[in-house]
DNA sequence: TGTGGCTCCGTAAACGTTTACGATAGAAGC
DNA sequence: GCTTCTATCGTAAACGTTTACGGAGCCACA
C-alpha cells in the first residue's frame, strides 16, 4: 500500500526542515501516534512504532529541539558558563580536564553540554543573567566564583538549578565542588617548613576570587600555626597565567630580603617564575624552594621537575555532573534527587625537584 | 494609577519564569503591544514603551527563548563543534585562540556562541548529524575537516548554514578558511635546502584529516621543485599531541640514514621532540634541524627556541564569524549577504634557533 | 445482551513567542 | 460633515512539539 499516499519528498522545498506534521501525514497516522511512537511510548502497536521509525529514518526527521522544549520547559541541554575574563582562562587546562571528564559523564545520561564564554566586553554576572534568563539549558555550572558572587544569589533567587566550581560566601546551601585548598596549603608550609624554610611568599591571583582568598589564608594559618612569622607582604597578587608567574618572580627577587621559598597557587606561574630565574641565573630548587600547583603536561616540561600537588581533574567533572543532575527534578536520578552536594576535593602531593632547603 | 492592577509579585510561582501573558496582563495591555514594545517596533507609543520596559525590567521578565525561536524559526547562537578526538584537541592552544577572536567578533552582533563537542564514544559524523538536525543553532562551525568528510555532504544536502575550518575534497562552493600549509610546506624546505640538508623528514597526523595530506603532498612537491629526492618513508604519521613528537623522534633517531631537518605539522610535536633528543644528548639546531608550527606560549618555553610559523588566529576566529554570518540569510550583513568566502591564511615565518646547517 | 477491560489511536489544548490583520480613534483635508 | 490618513493597539493564528482525554474496536465473562 506505499503507493497510496501521495507525499513526495521532492514536494518539500530542501531547505526547511521536516515536521512531525508532515511525517504524520506520509504515513497516514496522527501526529500524536507519530509522537508516541518516536518517544517509546508503550500504548502503540509495534507494527506502527516500526513504520514510523523506518520512516523517519527513510526521511531524515527529527524533532525540533525549539518546540520540543516550548512545550516540555526541558531542554536537554547544560552549559558550562567558562570565565573569559583572562586570556589565559579559555587555554587553561583544569577546565579542559574537568571538561573532559564532564563530557564523558554526561555521555549517555541523554544530556547534552556546551559551552558559554561571556565577551569580554561584558562581566561575568551580567552574562550568566542573559544566558539564564533565556533558558538554553536545564542547568548551569558556573566556575571562578568570586569571594562575593552576585550569580549564586540571582540562580538561587530564580531557583534556577546550578553547581558551583569553587566555593563562595554568598547564598548558601547550594551544591559545590572545590579544590582543598587549605590542605594543599597546609601541607606545602608544612614541607617547606621541615626542610628549614623561614620566609615563606606565596603567589595567588585578585583577592576577588574566592580560592585566591581561601589559600591565602590558609597559608597564614599554615604559618602561625608553626610559630612562624607572616609577613603579609609575601602575599603577592598577580595575574593568574604564566606572566603573572613572571612578574612574582621579579617582584620576589627584588625585595631586600627575599624569601626562600614560594608556593604557587596556578599551574602556569611555575613557567613564568623559571623564566625570570634563568634571566637571573638562577636555578629553581637550589636558589628558591618553588612549590607548585597542580601537575600538569606544561609544567611537566619544566627542568628541574615541579614539586606539586595533584588531583583527578576529569573526575571532578563527573563529580559535577552529579551534583548538578541531583539538583534538576527532570533529570535527578531518583536515588539522588535533591541532594546538595558539597565537596572538597583533595590533592595529592607530587614530589619534584624544585624544591630544597633554603641556600 | 498604579494600584489598579491586582497583580502582585507574590502571586507566581518562584521557580516559573514570567511569561509575556503575565507581563501584559501586569501592565493591562495585549500581550503583542509589549512584544512590539520589547522588540523596539514603531507601532507602539512611546509612552507605552517605557512603562513596558520599566515593568520587564522591575519584574525581571526576559523572553523564553524557545517560544521566540520556533515563531521566528531563529536561535541567535551559533555553535563551534569541536573535536573530541585525542585528549589533546580540547587543550590544543590553536583552537582557543580561535575562539577567541570568534567570540569577539560575535559580541555586539546580537549572536551567542556556544562551543559543542562530541562524546569520546561517538563519531564526528553521527554528532554533527544530531546537533544538526536538532537545529540548536543558526550556523555551525566544523573544525579538523578530514579530506573525505561526510559532514560537508550532509550540511550542503541539507542546507544548514555553516563554514569549515579547514578544506575538504567534499563538497564544493561551501565556505571555508584554512591555513596556508602549502606556502608552510614550501617555505620551510626552501629554508632547510638553502641550508643545506637533503634528507627532511616531516610529523604529520592520520591521513585523514585533510591539511595532514595537504601538507604531505606541498613538501613532497617542494622537495621535487628542488631536485631533491623524495623519500615516503620520511613521511611520518604520528599522533597529533607532545607524545606524538616523541615517538615520531624516537622513530627518526632510529633510522639507519636518520634525516638532517625535520618539518613538524602541530605546534605540540617540538615538545615532545625536544624531550626525546634530550633523552639521547642531542641538542635541537645543531644535531637535528627543526622546523615548528604555530608559535605559541608552550613552545615559546623550548631552549633552543623553535623555528615555526605564526598567523593570528584570532583574527582567523573572527574571520570565520564573517564568513558563517554571510550565508546566514536571517544573519547577514547586507553588503557580504550570499557571499561565499574560501580564503587561505597565510603564515609568517618566525626565525628562531632551532635549525641550522645539517652536522 | 450487557458490562467491563484492554489496546490502539485521533483530537485538541498547551507551551511562549511574533506578526499579519483589522479595529478604533483622532487628525487632517476637502 | 464626509472621507482619508495615521498612530496605536487588540485579536488571533502560527511555529513544532507533547500529552491528557476520549473514542473505537475487540475480547472475555457473566
Amino acid at each position: 500500500m506505499a503507493g497510496v499516499s501521495a507525499y513526495r519528498v521532492a514536494d518539500r522545498e530542501a531547505d526547511e526542515a521536516l515536521s512531525i506534521r508532515e511525517l504524520a501525514r506520509h504515513l497516514n497516522v496522527s501526529i500524536g501516534t507519530v509522537s508516541r511512537a518516536l518517544n517509546g511510548r508503550h500504548d502503540v502497536s509495534d507494527e506502527t512504532r516500526r513504520r514510523v521509525l523506518a520512516a523517519a529514518d527513510e526521511l531524515g526527521y527529527s524533532p525540533n529541539q525549539s518546540g520540543r522544549s516550548l512545550r516540555q520547559g526541558v531542554t536537554g541541554m547544560i552549559a558550562l558558563i567558562l570565565p573569559a575574563s583572562g586570556k589565559m582562562a579559555l587555554a587553561d587546562t583544569i577546565f579542559m580536564k574537568v571538561l573532559e571528564g564532564l563530557r564523558a559523564f554526561l555521555d549517555g545520561r541523554n544530556l547534552d553540554l556546551m559551552v558559554l564564554l561571556s565577551g569580554p566586553g561584558e562581566n561575568a554576572y551580567a552574562y550568566l543573567r542573559r544566558v539564564a534568563a533565556r533558558r538554553l539549558a536545564d542547568g548551569l555550572i558556573i566556575a571562578e566564583t568570586q569571594r562575593i558572587d552576585p550569580r549564586i544569589d540571582y540562580l538561587l533567587e530564580k531557583e534556577i538549578p546550578f553547581v558551583a566550581f569553587g566555593r563562595s560566601e554568598s547564598g548558601s546551601g547550594y551544591p559545590w565542588i572545590d579544590l582543598d585548598f587549605e590542605h594543599v596549603a597546609e601541607e606545602a608550609v608544612g614541607r617547606l617548613a621541615s626542610l628549614g624554610h623561614e620566609r615563606i611568599a606565596v603567589a595567588t591571583a585578585a583577592s576577588e576570587i574566592n580560592y585566591s582568598y581561601v589559600f591565602a589564608n590558609a597559608f597564614r594559618e599554615a604559618l602561625l600555626r608553626r610559630g612562624l612569622p607572616f609577613d603579609p607582604h609575601l602575599v603577592i597578587r598577580v595575574d593568574n597565567s604564566d606572566d603573572g608567574g613572571y612578574e612574582f618572580g621579579s617582584r620576589v627577587l627584588a625585595m631586600r630580603r627575599p624569601p626562600t621559598a614560594v608556593v604557587l597557587v596556578n599551574e602556569f606561574m611555575a613557567i613564568g617564575l623559571y623564566r625570570r630565574m634563568k634571566e637571573e641565573g638562577l636555578i629553581p630548587g637550589r636558589d628558591l624552594a618553588i612549590v607548585g600547583f597542580q601537575e600538569e603536561p606544561n609544567s611537566r616540561l619544566l627542568t628541574p621537575r615541579v614539586t606539586c600537588f595533584r588531583t583527578a581533574l576529569p573526575a571532578l567533572g563527573a563529580r559535577l555532573g552529579e551534583a548538578l543532575l541531583a539538583t534538576i527534578p527532570a533529570h535527578a536520578p531518583s536515588e539522588s534527587a535533591g541532594r546538595i552536594i558539597q565537596e572538597l576535593w583533595p590533592m595529592e602531593f607530587v614530589p619534584g625537584e624544585s624544591d630544597g632547603p633554603p641556600r
